[in-house]
DNA sequence: AAGATATTTTGTGTATACACTAAATGCATT
DNA sequence: AATGCATTTAGTGTATACACAAAATATCTT
């Protein structure tokens, strides 16, 4: 079903702007333009080979996101995150997920049912060979199963929008196999209440679940931070 | 405090295509501009005295909200907006604003509330007068207090995405006094129950609340395309 | 007159040019 | 050497130019 639509796009038109946009957002949210970062508008259109019009106009977008940031005259540059905002997002993304689930309690089907078994093997298969990429995109896309299925798209639309805003420190905090061992765990128990159809249990355990990957991240980021400051490094902790 | 930062603005530089964004989205939430109607460009930029460059750019960020859809090498038109739409956004408002009355009756002090009573006061007033806009505008007052007071700033940023997703419904239904009695009383009884810190209250008055706003509109969209099958006008509700 | 094929028009998508600001650099003065 | 001022430079903000596609219109053929 992803695959159809994705499958179709590549061969309709796409504008420079939205491969660009694409291209920029990826590169944010894995790390590889770093907060703080300036986005030149001519320097970067050197490197995509594009003009200085797609780059801005993919950066609105970017900047609509919260990704990046504007200063007046001086142009972009990759937003900052603190501690706080993992936290506020989590937290709203708590309540979605709790929402997702709930709604999803009443629409899934069988065929979604599989989907989520699906996930969860391959997630275990990938944890397996540490393999944390494959983990991350399986994790996401059990959650984005459960999304779709509520068919709300509004809802759907802003999953899409928080759900990679963390991407970096999972990748970090997923390296630590207890770690996976619990997301497995959490998975199942979602995926047993939506075969139940027990909205309340599964509101609390798709909550639950976020909310353990945001302790999970804090304490890998005040762990970082200490070895940080232990090796006397001024930069921030990403 | 809102004021604040407007008169702060109001000082600083504001580059055109902020200015062309904020005018297209009132545009479009009051029904100024019609769902289905193209934005083309060089008409928009005659009309607002400015170049296409700054008009794109606008379009890229009502792109992502939501508000406008791209039709490849077509350009952009108004989004429409089906019943299910309306549904949609609702239902994660609901949630969201259940979250934000939770975390609210954590944060919540004397000058939050204060601000609470005062738009209510104000409501009642303008409800007296029937000034429909200033009726909204305490309404959006009282809910921002309350997102205000939560602190988080993706809520906020949420909230203020999905806040005016309705206006021009809540222009007609709040012309129905009946309703505009309802949204009194259950603004008095979040306060209540926000002031008694009681969590769960809150959150449950706070997600009825929107169910009823959903209800209520819902209701109005049955009752306007009776009216104009009726007058047999081929015409979509809005 | 109907249908097929040029032709024109309109409007987007992208690139480039121009305007202006702010920071950086250099130079002179003390 | 430090400070103040002029000059340059780098980069954004905005406007315009060019390229191309799609739709609309006109023209030709039968």
């Amino acid at each position: 079903m992803k695959e159809d639509t994705f499958s179709m796009k590549i061969n309709e038109y796409l504008p420079l702007r939205d491969i660009v946009f694409q291209t920029l957002r990826k590169a944010i949210l894995t790390g590889e333009l770093e907060p703080g970062e300036r986005l030149m508008e001519i320097q970067l259109g050197e490197k995509l080979g594009v003009s200085r019009t797609p780059i801005r106009e993919a950066i609105r977008k970017l900047e609509l996101e919260g990704l990046v940031v504007m200063v007046p005259r001086k142009g972009a540059q990759v937003a900052h995150f603190t501690e706080k905002d993992i936290q506020d997002v989590l937290e709203v993304r708590a309540a979605l997920e709790a929402l997702a689930a709930k709604i999803a309690c009443k629409r899934m089907d069988d065929r979604s049912f599989l989907k989520l078994q699906l996930a969860i093997t391959e997630y275990d298969y990938a944890a397996k060979e540490k393999d944390i990429e494959t983990m991350i995109e399986k994790d996401v896309e059990f959650h984005e199963t459960i999304f779709n299925a509520t068919q709300n798209d509004k809802l759907i639309q802003l999953f899409n929008n928080l759900r990679e805003q963390v991407h970096r420190y999972r990748i970090a905090y997923l390296k630590n196999a207890g770690e996976s061992e619990l997301v497995h765990k959490e998975h199942m128990a979602l995926l047993e209440a939506l075969q139940e159809r027990d909205e309340k249990l599964a509101e609390e355990i798709a909550a639950k679940h976020i909310q353990t990957q945001c302790v999970s991240i804090m304490r890998f980021i005040k762990n970082k931070t200490q070895r940080i400051s232990e090796e006397s490094k001024q930069r921030r902790f990403f």
